[in-house]
DNA sequence: GATGAATGAGGATTCATTCAT
DNA sequence: AATGAATGAATCCTCATTCAT
């Protein structure tokens, strides 16, 4: 009757958490690799924004101050993780004259330590387990990676081919072929990698061998 | 599964005068094609278990009536896709004196035919999105598939070496690189499929070509 | 690693509640009873569906079977209210000849009876308070009842004035008056109906007096 | 708005030196007409106090430095605009031997330009929705207002009734017959403003008519 | 066996309130 | 005093699972 608020047993409490404040930058940075992890392990419909949180150390609401919803999240995780990568290999494919075996070695070699060895193995993995949920970023990522890096590879082996230095034009062609063992390696690693661990190098090394096996120039 | 227990209720079942609509494993057939289909459009964690009933036909309580979850279901949906397969391409490779590059033409071309244009391409699709949340079904995809696979293609190739059929033996030690861009055709569909679709048959017989460029006796 | 499950420590737990099986109908008008109840009392942003539930005697869930959302259940509720009032009015109005002033007479007491004495009551204050949040509401209320409502009024005060049983034809050009204590004690039942109760029935019979209190004819 | 404050390294503060953007009187209404303008267009529980702080042009957490809570806000909302209503009506009843026709004319002109015509039409609206889930404004406003005001018009009709300026003492006896068409207006308005707007001065007209209808002396 | 209405735990999202700066 | 990032309780809604019929 003389009550003022309507749901007098309702209403949030006192708080006790610590807080710290952060560069905006860093505390985004932090949200995404705790995101990364906690999706690459759980998926993403599995993983709970709560889990996100109490990995990035932060509260709960707090991801919401950064990121609008858990979708857009998932987004911008595999949108930050994109440009570095292509950037790099296209710097390596610029120097001139590279026989296209080095140049193969050198991109097996970078894919090796910069993806499998890094954070970037989940953000893909990530994407070829649910990018298919997520038209949207798996046309990003065909556009601004996919495209751009199987162009710049069909031109490597379509340059080798003219000098002579492969025997056959099949990676000319679709330098797919190229990346397949690559994305192989990735999925195996999440697939079965607890089962029956695979020897990335030597598969890489094979790989290598087998792109080029018919190369030098035939008289 | 559940078809074998008795009345739950108690009392003298007349079991025998019971005339089913649907031999039980026919229905349960139809349970899991239903799921496969909902499953791989939607994604395990997506996917509603009312969506998989409407598209067998039936309610959603009778699916518990086959399966005790739903993660059984998507468990015996892989266990279920398996064993079919992999027979096939044993008898291929049973054929005594069999060329290597016929071999793999006709494994290329099986896998073409009997996976990427079947369901079966939905259940590969399947085991490599969500295989990582299923450890259990992945090692049995291991045990079951992928082991055998990998030993029967070794094998394969092992013997093409030694014949002088292959140049190289990076195949032999890593028979993973046959499999690689049949993999990738899987993700591919699934993932860019509808923004540059693949030409699936070119990639393969390239990839035939690379497997065996170095092939034939070198005079 | 060899369990089945992503989280082992997940999933939902049996359940205990009892079921009761309803017809739809009657299962839906107890939603509805329980919603107007809850609404009426703490407002629609401040009532909790659960409560609602509870109300109604039923699980959560349950009333998202009936009613896509919280504001749709609102929506229905005005809805399902509406169209028993105003024809009665209709039908009361329909006799020939009745003088104004019973007619006046009759409707105050049907408001009072029909209105202020029933849960008619709880809709007509949800609506007034809620009214202007949804406007599809607002705009269903004013085309199904007031503005129905006020031109049933409109004609008999006009033929009242006609008659010569009026001497102004105010309410004849603003039926409104005619509504305007009515709606006065809907609003102080629900603001100061604790603090000071309304003699209602005086009030009304008041408004009655003056509604007509030019009457008779003029010589 | 920063550029006020002192070194923030440390040292002591030199507080004397400080100046206000603002006195605090002022703050406080800017924020109560921020929040009388956003609590009234979205409804109290609907509205965030981050709008109010918005439209006010200061930071969120300012306002609680002014209002301890948003309930408190909202009561002091109600409690602010109250006094100078009504003491302008008391001035004009103050006018001995005005005819009561008069009065009604000037009390309804009153409450067309001063509460139809500005932000008090705001605040009696939000009374209206709000005030059944605040006891204690709804208590208030009966106290300060509502009781006053009827108070004195049951005064004023009693005395006309004396006079012989009214036939009937409905209007002395029940008062809020006087007020029921103004309360009606407001909520039109906000009701169904937009579906069908009134014809405030009319209605109003009318309602004056209605209530002095039988009066004059009869010769 | 089959059904599908009912259940209720779970999780994304909101926002009043706090507090370090 | 003012700020606004951070907090986390609260609640809508979903959907795997159950069970009365």
């Amino acid at each position: 009757m003389g009550a003022e608020s309507p749901e007098p047993g309702g209403g949030p409490s006192p708080r006790r958490g610590r807080r710290r404040t952060m560069p905006v930058e860093e505390r985004r940075s932090h949200i995404l690799a705790a995101a990364l992890d906690v999706f690459s392990r759980q998926g993403f419909a599995q993983a709970r924004l709560d889990d996100v949180a109490r990995q990035a150390g932060i509260a709960k609401g707090t991801v919401y101050l950064y990121f609008p919803t858990k979708e857009a999240l998932f987004e911008e995780l595999i949108r930050s993780a994109v440009t570095p990568v292509l950037s790099q290999v296209e710097a390596m494919a610029a120097a001139e004259g590279m026989p296209f075996q080095v140049f193969i070695g050198r991109l097996l070699e970078t894919f090796r330590t910069e993806v499998l060895g890094s954070e970037r193995r989940k953000v893909l993995q990530l994407l070829l387990r649910e990018g298919a949920q997520f038209p949207g970023v798996a046309a990003f990522y065909h556009r601004e990676v996919v495209s751009g890096g199987l162009r710049l590879l069909k031109g490597m082996a379509t340059r080798a081919v003219e000098r002579g230095e492969l025997a056959s034009d099949a990676a000319a062609r679709f330098p797919h072929l190229i990346m397949a063992p690559l994305i192989l390696c990735v999925l195996w690693e999440g697939l079965f990698g607890h089962v029956e661990p695979l020897d990335v190098e030597g598969l890489l090394a094979a790989h290598g061998e087998l792109l080029t096996s018919g190369s030098g120039r035939r008289p």
